[in-house]
DNA sequence: GTGTGTGAAGGGTTTCACAGCA
DNA sequence: TGCTGTGAAACCCTTCACACAC
Protein backbone atom coordinates (compact mmCIF):
# COMPACT_ATOMS: atom_id res chain seq x y z
CA UNK A 1 0.00 0.00 0.00
CA UNK A 2 1.40 3.27 -0.96
CA UNK A 3 2.19 5.76 1.81
CA UNK A 4 -0.56 8.64 1.15
CA UNK A 5 0.10 11.65 3.07
CA UNK A 6 -1.75 13.22 6.40
CA UNK A 7 -3.16 15.95 4.78
CA UNK A 8 -5.07 13.88 1.89
CA UNK A 9 -6.68 11.88 4.18
CA UNK A 10 -8.00 14.37 5.92
CA UNK A 11 -9.52 16.21 2.87
CA UNK A 12 -11.11 13.24 2.28
CA UNK A 13 -12.76 13.47 5.15
CA UNK A 14 -14.27 16.94 4.32
CA UNK A 15 -15.31 15.70 1.26
CA UNK A 16 -17.04 12.90 2.91
CA UNK A 17 -19.44 15.09 5.06
CA UNK A 18 -19.83 18.05 1.81
CA UNK A 19 -20.90 14.84 0.08
CA UNK A 20 -23.68 13.57 3.41
CA UNK A 21 -24.59 17.63 2.82
CA UNK A 22 -24.99 17.37 -1.04
CA UNK A 23 -26.93 14.46 -0.78
CA UNK A 24 -28.98 15.34 1.75
CA UNK A 25 -30.54 18.50 -0.42
CA UNK A 26 -30.59 16.11 -3.22
CA UNK A 27 -27.19 16.81 -5.56
CA UNK A 28 -26.57 13.91 -7.50
CA UNK A 29 -23.36 14.75 -9.32
CA UNK A 30 -20.66 17.06 -8.59
CA UNK A 31 -17.90 18.41 -10.23
CA UNK A 32 -14.58 18.71 -8.66
CA UNK A 33 -14.36 22.46 -8.98
CA UNK A 34 -17.92 22.91 -6.91
CA UNK A 35 -16.36 20.20 -4.40
CA UNK A 36 -13.32 22.54 -4.01
CA UNK A 37 -15.18 25.52 -3.74
CA UNK A 38 -17.32 23.91 -1.46
CA UNK A 39 -14.01 23.23 0.98
CA UNK A 40 -12.53 26.48 0.13
CA UNK A 41 -9.79 24.70 -1.98
CA UNK A 42 -8.36 24.15 -5.85
CA UNK A 43 -10.21 21.70 -8.07
CA UNK A 44 -6.66 20.30 -8.84
CA UNK A 45 -6.27 19.44 -5.27
CA UNK A 46 -9.82 17.29 -4.94
CA UNK A 47 -8.58 15.64 -8.47
CA UNK A 48 -5.10 14.47 -7.42
CA UNK A 49 -6.13 13.10 -3.45
CA UNK A 50 -9.01 11.00 -5.53
CA UNK A 51 -6.35 9.79 -7.93
CA UNK A 52 -4.26 8.14 -5.49
CA UNK A 53 -7.33 5.54 -4.95
CA UNK A 54 -8.48 4.90 -8.17
CA UNK A 55 -10.82 6.93 -11.14
CA UNK A 56 -14.06 7.52 -9.59
CA UNK A 57 -15.52 10.13 -12.24
CA UNK A 58 -16.89 10.35 -15.44
CA UNK A 59 -15.16 13.29 -18.04
CA UNK A 60 -17.28 16.27 -19.08
CA UNK A 61 -19.61 15.56 -15.99
CA UNK A 62 -18.25 15.06 -12.73
CA UNK A 63 -18.91 12.47 -9.63
CA UNK A 64 -21.88 10.86 -8.62
CA UNK A 65 -22.28 12.08 -4.65
CA UNK A 66 -23.38 8.66 -3.83
CA UNK A 67 -21.16 7.03 -5.11
CA UNK A 68 -18.49 8.94 -4.64
CA UNK A 69 -19.53 9.32 -0.78
CA UNK A 70 -19.44 5.28 -0.41
CA UNK A 71 -16.18 5.12 -2.01
CA UNK A 72 -14.57 7.60 0.43
CA UNK A 73 -16.50 5.95 3.37
CA UNK A 74 -14.80 2.54 2.07
CA UNK A 75 -10.94 3.96 1.82
CA UNK A 76 -11.24 5.64 5.17
CA UNK A 77 -12.84 2.46 6.48
CA UNK A 78 -16.57 3.98 7.46
CA UNK A 79 -17.62 1.09 6.84
CA UNK A 80 -16.54 -0.51 9.77
CA UNK A 81 -18.00 -0.56 13.11
CA UNK A 82 -15.39 0.31 15.21
CA UNK A 83 -15.13 0.31 18.99
CA UNK A 84 -14.14 2.95 21.15
CA UNK A 85 -13.22 3.68 24.77
CA UNK A 86 -13.44 6.65 26.45
CA UNK A 87 -10.54 7.26 28.71
CA UNK A 88 -11.32 9.87 31.10
CA UNK A 89 -14.69 11.00 32.49
CA UNK A 90 -14.27 14.81 33.09
CA UNK A 91 -15.66 17.69 31.02
CA UNK A 92 -13.84 16.59 27.55
CA UNK A 93 -14.92 12.56 28.09
CA UNK A 94 -18.67 13.03 29.00
CA UNK A 95 -18.72 15.66 25.95
CA UNK A 96 -17.55 13.08 23.76
CA UNK A 97 -19.97 10.13 24.79
CA UNK A 98 -22.75 12.33 23.14
CA UNK A 99 -20.85 13.42 20.22
CA UNK A 100 -23.49 12.53 17.71
CA UNK A 101 -20.92 12.57 14.45
CA UNK A 102 -19.11 9.56 16.39
CA UNK A 103 -22.47 7.48 16.25
CA UNK A 104 -23.33 8.61 12.90
CA UNK A 105 -19.50 7.21 11.43
CA UNK A 106 -20.07 4.21 12.99
CA UNK A 107 -17.94 4.91 16.08
CA UNK A 108 -19.29 2.89 19.09
CA UNK A 109 -18.33 4.25 21.94
CA UNK A 110 -18.50 0.95 24.37
CA UNK A 111 -16.46 1.88 27.49
CA UNK A 112 -15.75 4.26 29.69
CA UNK A 113 -12.89 4.48 32.03
CA UNK A 114 -11.67 6.53 34.68
CA UNK A 115 -9.79 6.13 37.98
CA UNK A 116 -11.69 8.62 39.96
CA UNK A 117 -13.79 6.56 42.71
CA UNK A 118 -15.89 9.55 42.89
CA UNK A 119 -16.40 8.87 38.90
CA UNK A 120 -16.41 5.22 38.66
CA UNK A 121 -19.99 3.70 38.81
CA UNK A 122 -21.69 7.17 37.61
CA UNK A 123 -23.70 6.45 34.49
CA UNK A 124 -23.24 8.94 31.28
CA UNK A 125 -25.78 8.81 28.73
CA UNK A 126 -26.29 5.08 29.57
CA UNK A 127 -22.76 4.11 30.30
CA UNK A 128 -21.25 2.70 33.45
CA UNK A 129 -17.95 4.63 34.35
CA UNK A 130 -15.85 1.67 35.20
CA UNK A 131 -12.28 1.40 36.99
CA UNK A 132 -9.20 2.04 34.48
CA UNK A 133 -7.61 -0.48 36.26
CA UNK A 134 -9.87 -2.79 34.72
CA UNK A 135 -8.69 -2.11 31.03
CA UNK A 136 -7.10 -4.94 29.81
CA UNK A 137 -10.05 -7.38 30.40
CA UNK A 138 -12.38 -4.74 29.30
CA UNK A 139 -11.12 -3.72 26.07
CA UNK A 140 -8.56 -6.81 25.72
CA UNK A 141 -8.20 -9.17 22.73
CA UNK A 142 -9.72 -6.92 19.78
CA UNK A 143 -12.70 -6.35 21.65
CA UNK A 144 -12.10 -2.33 21.07
CA UNK A 145 -10.22 -0.55 18.62
CA UNK A 146 -9.92 3.01 19.43
CA UNK A 147 -9.18 4.70 22.72
CA UNK A 148 -9.98 8.51 23.50
CA UNK A 149 -7.83 10.02 25.90
CA UNK A 150 -9.26 12.79 27.91
CA UNK A 151 -7.40 13.39 30.96
CA UNK A 152 -5.38 15.90 32.46
CA UNK A 153 -1.73 16.67 30.85
CA UNK A 154 0.40 14.76 33.82
CA UNK A 155 -1.64 11.73 33.58
CA UNK A 156 -1.90 11.18 29.65
CA UNK A 157 1.76 9.46 29.25
CA UNK A 158 0.96 6.54 32.07
CA UNK A 159 -2.83 5.89 30.88
CA UNK A 160 -1.26 5.92 27.43
CA UNK A 161 1.03 2.91 28.35
CA UNK A 162 -1.95 1.40 29.91
CA UNK A 163 -4.11 1.96 27.02
CA UNK A 164 -1.02 0.39 24.88
CA UNK A 165 -0.54 -2.48 26.36
CA UNK A 166 -4.40 -3.27 26.27
CA UNK A 167 -3.22 -3.99 22.91
CA UNK A 168 -5.20 -0.92 21.62
CA UNK A 169 -3.39 0.53 18.31
CA UNK A 170 -4.86 3.75 17.64
CA UNK A 171 -5.48 6.74 20.27
CA UNK A 172 -7.07 10.09 19.98
CA UNK A 173 -5.41 12.16 22.01
CA UNK A 174 -7.29 15.81 23.87
CA UNK A 175 -4.38 15.85 26.55
CA UNK A 176 -2.13 18.98 25.80
CA UNK A 177 1.50 16.83 25.45
CA UNK A 178 3.51 14.59 23.10
CA UNK A 179 2.63 10.89 23.70
CA UNK A 180 5.34 8.50 23.26
CA UNK A 181 4.21 5.39 21.82
CA UNK A 182 5.52 2.44 19.62
CA UNK A 183 5.36 2.60 16.20
CA UNK A 184 2.82 0.09 15.65
CA UNK A 185 0.35 2.72 17.82
CA UNK A 186 -1.16 5.43 15.86
CA UNK A 187 -2.11 8.64 17.34
CA UNK A 188 -3.74 11.58 16.23
CA UNK A 189 -3.94 14.78 18.70
CA UNK A 190 -7.21 17.42 19.04
CA UNK A 191 -5.01 20.24 21.06
CA UNK A 192 -7.33 22.75 21.38
CA UNK A 193 -4.52 25.10 23.35
CA UNK A 194 -2.20 24.79 19.63
CA UNK A 195 -4.94 25.82 17.80
CA UNK A 196 -6.13 28.68 19.65
CA UNK A 197 -2.51 29.78 20.32
CA UNK A 198 -2.32 29.83 16.91
CA UNK A 199 -4.88 32.27 16.76
CA UNK A 200 -3.48 34.36 19.34
CA UNK A 201 -0.48 34.50 17.27
CA UNK A 202 -2.52 35.59 13.62
CA UNK A 203 -4.16 38.15 16.01
CA UNK A 204 -0.50 39.43 17.32
CA UNK A 205 0.96 39.72 14.30
CA UNK A 206 -1.32 41.30 11.68
CA UNK B 1 6.53 40.35 8.43
CA UNK B 2 7.46 37.31 6.90
CA UNK B 3 5.30 34.46 5.98
CA UNK B 4 5.86 31.94 9.06
CA UNK B 5 4.51 28.59 8.39
CA UNK B 6 1.36 27.02 9.99
CA UNK B 7 3.45 23.95 10.90
CA UNK B 8 5.82 25.99 12.92
CA UNK B 9 3.20 28.39 14.84
CA UNK B 10 1.76 24.81 15.96
CA UNK B 11 5.09 23.27 17.08
CA UNK B 12 6.04 26.63 19.25
CA UNK B 13 2.96 25.66 21.25
CA UNK B 14 4.45 22.36 21.62
CA UNK B 15 7.99 23.89 22.67
CA UNK B 16 6.13 26.16 24.46
CA UNK B 17 4.14 23.68 26.82
CA UNK B 18 7.35 21.48 26.88
CA UNK B 19 9.60 24.10 27.87
CA UNK B 20 6.56 25.25 31.16
CA UNK B 21 6.80 21.36 31.80
CA UNK B 22 10.75 21.37 32.04
CA UNK B 23 10.72 24.84 34.07
CA UNK B 24 7.96 23.22 36.71
CA UNK B 25 10.80 20.05 37.24
CA UNK B 26 13.41 22.79 37.61
CA UNK B 27 15.38 22.26 34.94
CA UNK B 28 17.18 25.24 33.57
CA UNK B 29 18.68 24.83 30.07
CA UNK B 30 17.84 22.56 27.17
CA UNK B 31 19.07 21.36 24.04
CA UNK B 32 17.31 21.76 20.90
CA UNK B 33 18.11 17.45 21.22
CA UNK B 34 16.11 17.16 24.63
CA UNK B 35 13.76 19.50 23.09
CA UNK B 36 13.16 17.37 20.32
CA UNK B 37 13.06 14.41 21.96
CA UNK B 38 9.99 15.77 23.96
CA UNK B 39 8.32 16.49 21.16
CA UNK B 40 9.26 13.62 18.79
CA UNK B 41 11.20 15.41 16.27
CA UNK B 42 14.07 16.54 15.30
CA UNK B 43 16.77 19.22 16.65
CA UNK B 44 17.34 20.66 12.88
CA UNK B 45 13.44 21.35 13.33
CA UNK B 46 13.78 23.54 16.68
CA UNK B 47 16.73 25.16 15.78
CA UNK B 48 15.00 26.11 12.38
CA UNK B 49 11.48 26.91 13.96
CA UNK B 50 13.11 28.98 16.24
CA UNK B 51 15.53 30.89 13.79
CA UNK B 52 12.97 32.24 12.22
CA UNK B 53 12.22 35.08 14.80
CA UNK B 54 15.76 35.53 16.50
CA UNK B 55 18.89 33.75 18.32
CA UNK B 56 17.72 32.69 21.47
CA UNK B 57 20.11 30.03 22.56
CA UNK B 58 24.30 29.89 23.28
CA UNK B 59 26.35 27.91 21.12
CA UNK B 60 27.72 24.99 23.01
CA UNK B 61 25.17 25.23 26.01
CA UNK B 62 21.50 25.50 24.74
CA UNK B 63 18.65 27.03 25.75
CA UNK B 64 17.77 28.96 29.21
CA UNK B 65 14.17 27.53 29.72
CA UNK B 66 12.79 30.52 31.37
CA UNK B 67 14.00 33.11 28.76
CA UNK B 68 12.76 30.76 25.83
CA UNK B 69 9.55 30.14 27.22
CA UNK B 70 8.62 33.91 27.63
CA UNK B 71 10.54 34.39 23.92
CA UNK B 72 8.63 31.97 22.73
CA UNK B 73 5.15 33.41 24.67
CA UNK B 74 5.92 37.02 23.55
CA UNK B 75 5.93 35.50 19.67
CA UNK B 76 2.70 33.95 20.24
CA UNK B 77 1.21 36.49 21.75
CA UNK B 78 0.36 34.97 25.16
CA UNK B 79 1.61 37.99 27.10
CA UNK B 80 -1.81 39.95 26.01
CA UNK B 81 -4.92 38.81 27.81
CA UNK B 82 -7.57 37.41 24.84
CA UNK B 83 -10.68 37.93 25.41
CA UNK B 84 -12.48 35.05 24.34
CA UNK B 85 -16.32 34.61 23.55
CA UNK B 86 -18.17 30.84 23.44
CA UNK B 87 -20.97 30.64 20.92
CA UNK B 88 -22.92 27.74 21.71
CA UNK B 89 -23.70 26.48 25.51
CA UNK B 90 -24.18 22.55 24.38
CA UNK B 91 -21.96 19.71 25.52
CA UNK B 92 -18.62 21.00 23.67
CA UNK B 93 -19.43 24.51 24.70
CA UNK B 94 -19.79 24.13 28.55
CA UNK B 95 -16.99 21.74 28.23
CA UNK B 96 -14.36 24.53 27.17
CA UNK B 97 -15.75 27.43 30.00
CA UNK B 98 -13.70 24.83 32.01
CA UNK B 99 -10.73 24.48 29.86
CA UNK B 100 -8.22 25.29 32.43
CA UNK B 101 -5.63 25.77 29.71
CA UNK B 102 -7.56 28.69 28.45
CA UNK B 103 -7.04 30.72 31.80
CA UNK B 104 -3.50 29.34 32.25
CA UNK B 105 -2.52 30.75 28.79
CA UNK B 106 -4.57 34.31 28.99
CA UNK B 107 -7.69 33.20 27.03
CA UNK B 108 -10.36 35.07 29.33
CA UNK B 109 -13.88 33.57 28.13
CA UNK B 110 -15.78 36.50 28.85
CA UNK B 111 -19.29 35.31 27.35
CA UNK B 112 -21.50 32.69 26.35
CA UNK B 113 -23.94 33.06 23.71
CA UNK B 114 -26.87 30.76 22.48
CA UNK B 115 -29.94 30.38 20.52
CA UNK B 116 -31.84 28.31 22.60
CA UNK B 117 -34.13 29.86 24.87
CA UNK B 118 -34.06 27.28 27.49
CA UNK B 119 -30.26 27.90 27.67
CA UNK B 120 -30.48 31.73 27.56
CA UNK B 121 -30.09 33.04 31.74
CA UNK B 122 -28.59 29.43 32.42
CA UNK B 123 -25.68 29.69 35.00
CA UNK B 124 -22.29 28.40 33.55
CA UNK B 125 -18.92 28.11 35.68
CA UNK B 126 -20.21 31.97 36.71
CA UNK B 127 -21.70 33.06 33.48
CA UNK B 128 -24.52 33.66 32.29
CA UNK B 129 -25.86 32.53 29.30
CA UNK B 130 -26.95 35.49 27.02
CA UNK B 131 -28.71 35.95 23.61
CA UNK B 132 -26.91 35.67 20.49
CA UNK B 133 -29.29 38.11 18.94
CA UNK B 134 -26.72 40.43 20.89
CA UNK B 135 -23.60 39.60 19.98
CA UNK B 136 -22.83 43.24 18.65
CA UNK B 137 -23.77 45.15 21.00
CA UNK B 138 -22.24 42.38 23.95
CA UNK B 139 -18.60 41.68 21.47
CA UNK B 140 -18.69 45.15 19.57
CA UNK B 141 -15.95 47.77 19.41
CA UNK B 142 -12.65 45.22 20.08
CA UNK B 143 -14.27 44.14 23.25
CA UNK B 144 -14.18 40.45 21.71
CA UNK B 145 -10.77 38.85 20.09
CA UNK B 146 -11.69 35.31 19.17
CA UNK B 147 -14.80 33.58 19.12
CA UNK B 148 -15.33 29.70 19.77
CA UNK B 149 -17.96 28.38 17.37
CA UNK B 150 -19.34 25.22 19.41
CA UNK B 151 -23.12 24.83 17.40
CA UNK B 152 -24.14 21.90 15.38
CA UNK B 153 -23.14 22.21 11.41
CA UNK B 154 -26.20 23.18 9.90
CA UNK B 155 -26.06 26.35 12.02
CA UNK B 156 -22.45 27.11 11.81
CA UNK B 157 -21.90 29.16 8.37
CA UNK B 158 -24.91 31.22 9.38
CA UNK B 159 -23.31 31.78 13.38
CA UNK B 160 -20.16 32.14 11.88
CA UNK B 161 -21.06 35.14 9.71
CA UNK B 162 -23.07 36.82 12.86
CA UNK B 163 -19.66 36.34 14.50
CA UNK B 164 -17.66 38.05 11.22
CA UNK B 165 -20.31 40.52 11.78
CA UNK B 166 -19.48 41.63 14.62
CA UNK B 167 -16.09 42.75 14.13
CA UNK B 168 -14.55 39.47 15.65
CA UNK B 169 -11.43 38.13 13.40
CA UNK B 170 -10.54 35.14 14.63
CA UNK B 171 -12.88 31.51 14.84
CA UNK B 172 -12.17 28.27 16.62
CA UNK B 173 -14.43 26.24 14.86
CA UNK B 174 -15.71 23.14 16.18
CA UNK B 175 -18.27 22.44 13.90
CA UNK B 176 -17.51 19.99 11.04
CA UNK B 177 -17.88 22.11 8.24
CA UNK B 178 -15.84 24.60 6.11
CA UNK B 179 -16.59 28.16 7.33
CA UNK B 180 -16.93 30.67 4.42
CA UNK B 181 -15.10 34.16 5.95
CA UNK B 182 -13.49 36.80 4.85
CA UNK B 183 -10.05 37.23 4.24
CA UNK B 184 -9.10 39.39 7.30
CA UNK B 185 -10.81 36.53 9.90
CA UNK B 186 -9.04 33.65 10.71
CA UNK B 187 -10.38 30.12 11.35
CA UNK B 188 -8.84 27.02 12.72
CA UNK B 189 -10.85 24.40 12.81
CA UNK B 190 -11.02 21.20 16.26
CA UNK B 191 -12.57 19.12 14.13
CA UNK B 192 -13.00 15.62 16.00
CA UNK B 193 -14.82 13.71 12.92
CA UNK B 194 -11.77 14.56 10.89
CA UNK B 195 -8.94 13.04 13.68
CA UNK B 196 -10.75 9.64 14.24
CA UNK B 197 -11.87 9.18 10.34
CA UNK B 198 -7.43 9.88 9.80
CA UNK B 199 -7.23 6.87 12.29
CA UNK B 200 -10.27 4.61 11.06
CA UNK B 201 -8.37 4.66 7.98
CA UNK B 202 -5.17 3.57 9.49
CA UNK B 203 -6.85 0.93 11.42
CA UNK B 204 -8.29 -0.37 7.90
CA UNK B 205 -5.51 0.18 5.89
CA UNK B 206 -2.72 -1.33 8.12
C1' DG C 1 34.39 19.64 23.06
C1' DT C 2 29.58 20.92 22.71
C1' DG C 3 25.52 22.58 20.61
C1' DT C 4 23.62 26.63 17.92
C1' DG C 5 22.48 28.95 13.58
C1' DT C 6 22.06 28.45 8.72
C1' DG C 7 22.88 27.87 3.58
C1' DA C 8 22.25 24.09 0.62
C1' DA C 9 20.21 19.69 -0.55
C1' DG C 10 16.54 16.72 -0.43
C1' DG C 11 11.84 15.21 -0.20
C1' DG C 12 7.12 15.90 -0.41
C1' DT C 13 2.90 18.35 -1.53
C1' DT C 14 0.37 21.57 -4.38
C1' DT C 15 -0.52 23.76 -8.65
C1' DC C 16 -0.29 23.94 -13.58
C1' DA C 17 -1.68 22.72 -17.91
C1' DC C 18 -3.24 19.69 -21.12
C1' DA C 19 -4.31 15.14 -23.30
C1' DG C 20 -8.15 12.35 -23.46
C1' DC C 21 -12.76 10.82 -22.91
C1' DA C 22 -17.90 11.47 -22.35
C1' DT D 1 -17.86 21.45 -25.22
C1' DG D 2 -16.94 20.20 -20.32
C1' DC D 3 -14.53 18.02 -16.81
C1' DT D 4 -11.54 14.28 -15.33
C1' DG D 5 -7.01 12.19 -14.64
C1' DT D 6 -2.13 13.00 -14.57
C1' DG D 7 2.79 13.96 -15.77
C1' DA D 8 5.69 17.98 -15.08
C1' DA D 9 6.77 22.28 -12.76
C1' DA D 10 6.64 25.05 -8.89
C1' DC D 11 6.63 25.61 -4.31
C1' DC D 12 7.25 24.75 0.46
C1' DC D 13 9.02 22.32 4.37
C1' DT D 14 12.33 19.28 6.48
C1' DT D 15 16.83 17.39 6.93
C1' DC D 16 21.76 17.64 6.31
C1' DA D 17 26.11 19.12 7.43
C1' DC D 18 29.27 22.30 8.93
C1' DA D 19 31.16 26.96 10.26
C1' DC D 20 31.17 29.25 14.31
C1' DA D 21 30.69 30.72 19.10
C1' DC D 22 31.01 29.50 23.91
Amino acid sequence: MKKISESTIRRLSRYYRSLEHLISKGTETVSSDQLAEIDGITSAQVRKDLSFFGTFGTRGLGYNTKTLKNQIGEILGLNKPWRVVIVGAGNIGRALVNYEEFEKQGFRVCLILDTDPEKIGNNIHGLKVQDIKQIDELTGKGKTDIAVLAVPAHAAQRVADMIVNAGIRAILNFAPVSLKVPDHVQVKNENTAIEIEALSYYLANS
